[in-house]
This record gives C-alpha cells, sequence and structure tokens, in this order.
DNA sequence: GTCATCTACTGACGGATCGTCAGCAACTTG
DNA sequence: CAAGTTGCTGACGATCCGTCAGTAGATGAC
C-alpha cells in the first residue's frame, strides 16, 4: 500500500517533474469534470482513451468471470497499455463502479411505475405483474454489471454497497409508499411495516432475478416464476388475494 | 450463461416425501477416507494437522473479509506452514468447502419442519413463522461460511454452486410439496407451478437473512422484516391470508 | 518550420502472492 | 538401531499488480 499522502489543493501544473504532488482526490471526479491519475484535467484525446477503456470494460465484463478480468486484458484489447488505465482508475472495480452508476440512472423508472399505476383489483395485479417484468428485464439487461454489484457489495467494497442501495432504495420506498398508501382502503394489519414488507419483496425480485438460470436449471419456467412474485407482490402491496383467473 | 442444458422437466412433484440423502462425495474423499495432494493415506497425526487446519480457516473466516484470507495466514496461524496446508487442500476454498458441507448435514431439518408441522389455520401460521425464524437463525450461525458460498458461487466456482443446492433444494422441495398439499383444501389457481413459487419464497428467505444487516442498517427491525416474511410463506403456501391478530 | 510547453502514453521495474518440490525430520516397525 | 513410511517446510519459479521516469504526440506562438 503506498503511505499516506498529504491531500493538498493543486497547485497551477507549472511544477518539474522532480517533485510531483499526486492528489488522489475523494472521487476522480471533479465539480466539473474528471481527473486522471496525477491531478491532470484529461484533454480530448484522453478523455477518448478513457471512454475507449470504458467501453472495453463493459464489453468483457460479459465475457470473463469478474475475478479473471486483468487491467491488462483490457488495456490491450483497448489498443493500449496497463499504465494507460491506472492513469485514469486505480483498479477495475472502479471503471465498473462508472458503469453502475451510469446503470442506476434507469432506475427511477421503476419506482415511477409503483407510484404511478392503480393497485385496485384487477388493474392492481397487472401493475404488480408488469413491475416484476420490468425488473426482471432490467436485471437481464444489466446482469453482467449487476453480478459485479453483488460480488463486490458482499466481499465489502463500500463503494459498490453504495450503488446498490442507490438502485433498489428508490424501488423499496415507492413500494413502501403505495403499501402505506393501501392502509386506508384495505386492511393491513396494523403492526405491518410497510419498508420491511417492500424491502423484503425487493430482495425477492432481485435474488430470483440473479439466478434467474439457476431456476431453468432446476425445470422452473421463467413464466412460472413471475407470475408467482407477481402474486407476491400484489398481495403485500394490497393484502387482497390476487384476481383468480390470470 | 452456460449453454442450453437439457432441461429434464422436472415431473411435478408427485415424487414421494423422500428424504434426500446426502451424498458427500467431493474430490478429496476417498470411499474410505482422504488423501493427501501426494495421493498418500493420511495417519494420526497427519489427519490432526489437517484438523487444526480447518479448524484455523473456520475461525479465520470469521474475522476477515473472503479474499483477504491467505493461505500463508491460516498456515501460520494454525503453527505450520503454507505448503502443508496445500497437502490437505488445493486451496483456500476447498478447505472452506468442507465446512459448507458439514454445515449442510444440517439443514434437513427445516425441510421436516414445513413437513410435519400443520399449515391448517392458526397453526399454519406458527408453522410459517418457525421456519423463518428457523432459517434466519441458521443463516446467522453460519452466515460466514454461507457468505463465502454466496460469493463464490456468484464468482462462478461449481463446487460451491453444487453445495448451494443442497442447502436449498431439500427446503424447496418440501414447500413445493406442502403447497401441492394445499390445492385440495386450498384454491390455489391452476397455474401455480408449486416449484416455482417455492423456489421463491427460498430465494427471498436467502437473501433477506443474507442481507439482515443492511436491513437493519435502513432502520428496518429484524422483528417486522421476519414478520413479514412469514406472511408471505404463510399465504403463498396456503392460498390463505393471515390471521389478522399477530 | 521550429521551438516551447503542454498532454498522453508506455517499458520496465520492485513488491507481493501463489503453488510446487526436493529434501529433511519425525515416527513406526521389526 | 536400521529401514521404511509419513509429515513438514525452506526455497524457488511463475505470475500479477501498480508505479514511475522518461518518451512520444499535440498545440500554439512567432
Amino acid at each position: 500500500m503506498s503511505p499516506a499522502r498529504p491531500t493538498d489543493s493543486l497547485p497551477p501544473s507549472a511544477a518539474p517533474p522532480a517533485a510531483v504532488p499526486i492528489v488522489a482526490s475523494a472521487a476522480d471526479v471533479d465539480e466539473e469534470g474528471l481527473r486522471a491519475a496525477d491531478g491532470r484535467v484529461p484533454g480530448r484525446r484522453g478523455r477518448a482513451t478513457r471512454q475507449k477503456l470504458l467501453e472495453q470494460t463493459a464489453e468483457m465484463v460479459h465475457s470473463t468471470p469478474f475475478r479473471d478480468l486483468k487491467v491488462v486484458d483490457i488495456a490491450r484489447q483497448a489498443g493500449t497499455s496497463p499504465a494507460t488505465f491506472y492513469q485514469y482508475f486505480p483498479d477495475v472495480e472502479a471503471a465498473i463502479l462508472v458503469l453502475a452508476e451510469e446503470m442506476a440512472q434507469q432506475i427511477p423508472e421503476l419506482g415511477a411505475m409503483v407510484q404511478t399505476r392503480s393497485w385496485k383489483g384487477r388493474a392492481g395485479y397487472d401493475t404488480a405483474a408488469a413491475l416484476v417484468d420490468a425488473f426482471m428485464a432490467f436485471w437481464e439487461t444489466h446482469r453482467a454489471v449487476l453480478r459485479v454489484v453483488d460480488l463486490a457489495t458482499a466481499e465489502g467494497d463500500d463503494r459498490f454497497r453504495k450503488i446498490r442501495s442507490q438502485l433498489l432504495n428508490p424501488l423499496t420506498r415507492a413500494l413502501a409508499d403505495a403499501i402505506e398508501g393501501q392502509r386506508a382502503t384495505s386492511k393491513h394489519p396494523d403492526d405491518l411495516d410497510p419498508m420491511a414488507a417492500a424491502g423484503v419483496l425487493v430482495a425477492m425480485l432481485a435474488n430470483v432475478a440473479g439466478h434467474r438460470y439457476g431456476f431453468e436449471f432446476w425445470g422452473i419456467r421463467t413464466v412460472d416464476t413471475t407470475r408467482s412474485m407477481a402474486r407476491i407482490v400484489h398481495t403485500t402491496v394490497t393484502g387482497q388475494r390476487p384476481p383468480t383467473d390470470s
């Protein structure tokens, strides 16, 4: 490990290469843009290289087990060198983190679906089913990155734990709101905690989506799985039994 | 993912409630005992050393992030050398795998609970609640090893994927049987697939148990979480709303 | 065009970890 | 105690990581 560095604000870049103060600011993203490892602001060419590296990472994360992702491979495949990679990202995780952040921005749509759509009667079940489908589709689209998120979170990487929260929380809160909103019209037990119920639902969705292929391996059809989840979501949110014919 | 598998469609569990025999035929376990890396059969002293190594692994897996578990540390801490470790285990995972297998033998109790207890009326809810509690307790007791199992499975390690199945399958099948058994007395929809529903329930239990700490971090009480899950389990198995007062 | 001064890139290296193997130590047996 | 078997480990080659000094490329002034 490197010794602790004095966190110093970057002086104008006019210093000779003799004593280069390496300032690794909290994130590598500045107010207005990003910084390379040496603190300089990348220009056109630099950003193009960074982007190329990102795309290559995105591609290789699909085809390679996470633990086998080597910086060397990504860099070489992108037509550059490992040292260049480290110019823009402290490690492979950091690159994937950027991909995860881009992905996270698409999540609120799911929450909106929960808030916008009706939860009454038959339409309520349709909402539940649509949510489950959308969730599964989302997970499928981003499965490579999401697997790394799960993995890194389980390994205790706080950067990914944070992203995971950003991902799942909007949906959890939306569901909790929906449940709370049903307190009036439906008869939920008094001791029901909406956030707990919502969290459980999201945990279910996330784990099933993540192990989708495990289910299929056991001969369980995805249709049946999603239908089961839709019913559970519907019942948990509304407190009503789902319509029987569907 | 994996190439298309011959999906031998699981016959709708008309199978008898036969107990699942746990055949723990791992690679390094012979018909009569174990073999060291060089093929020799360990004697008294050798097995003692192996055991010591195992215990040390079990201890360190609790205190150290999985990825930071070094063979050197385990070996030195156990008062021996890295080379000796490799005499008995091909890698750290292999040692943990043994721990996981020991753990897996305790699981059928949960399945038995599902099969033995009543699912009718109030007692049915109690069964669900007891199952959830037992599951959470099990996960808590073995959380260190289970986290590695989840982790290694996510990383694509087949040895652990297998163990994970051995762990979750008995319970899933037991739940599926219970659901199937309710077809007569209760009014489940015709298109309900018991295995799918059971799989969803187990996925929910596993993920919530695994992220228990995360729930608490968000201020969600474990009591509320378990109650939510108990209700979901009860409703999914019986098709009935749970008793309101509880 | 050439020089000055940036930015961008990389070969090469020190450090760390992994898993192996030849050989020494300890124990058992006759 | 000599021979044979089992158990242990120091030392080593191989591999991967992240850094840094220094080269190459771009840009702009004159």
